[in-house]
DNA sequence: ATTTTATGCATAAGAAAATTATGTATATTT
DNA sequence: AAATATACATAATTTTCTTATGCATAAAAT
């Protein structure tokens, strides 16, 4: 259950980069996806996931639509208008973050 | 002072590896030595590194060296040999980190 | 001369975002 | 019949910050 290697405050980002590709996707569709897209080195745990989502839709960043599928219950969450505005913003911050990470933590750039 | 950009957890990994490379460092060196290396990008706050010093030094991840410089305290932190194989491990882990990170968010691998 | 900025340490209160441990329930596989 | 997978949720705790504050010396600016 452990990740070690998710860092705080990347979890949201994640949530909204595969809202931004997947149009609508429910909470155990994301864990999924990021275990398949990361090869395993990357697990959403469920404590995590959920008060994010939450999180996120009462700021307004997501709707949600809930759905019954079978006998089982899905919520499946979606971007609202202000929450693409914000998954562009989100992901040019890690980019940023992600490029001075690189620079600082390579060994190719220790010299500067 | 915010910082917006440091994801929670990366703070630790940045001392380490400056501490890697430089011998040994006291802590408003370290900020200095971080602004500049990242041109600004990411400001680390005293509230936020005397702590992870701290912590790290309980860990026997680092020595203290207490010099006086003028009329002045420094305290100067060097790895300990625990710290030395303790920076690899983090360093191997942000690499790892960074790359599926990038891999995630960046728009060149959205296909997979 | 005095005020501001820089240097240098520290800690405390609070917030944010995880981890870990549960809980509930249905569906599928072994 | 038992174990695993699917699907949600929350509560207690921990980790790691932010923000604010405090103390003190040195240098620069007004």
């Amino acid at each position: 259950m452990g990740n070690q290697k998710l860092y705080k405050g990347s979890l949201q980002t994640i949530i909204l980069k595969l809202l931004e590709q997947n149009d609508k996707m429910y909470g155990y569709e994301i864990t999924q996806k990021v275990k398949e897209l990361t090869q395993g080195e990357l697990q959403i745990t469920e404590g995590a996931l959920y008060p994010a989502l939450h999180k996120l839709e009462a700021e307004g960043m997501l709707d949600v639509e809930v759905a019954k599928v079978g006998n089982r219950l899905r919520k499946y969450y979606r971007l609202t208008e202000q929450g693409n505005k914000e998954t562009i913003d989100k992901l040019a911050e890690m980019q940023e973050f992600l490029k001075t990470m690189q620079h600082l933590v390579n060994p190719k750039f220790s010299l500067e």
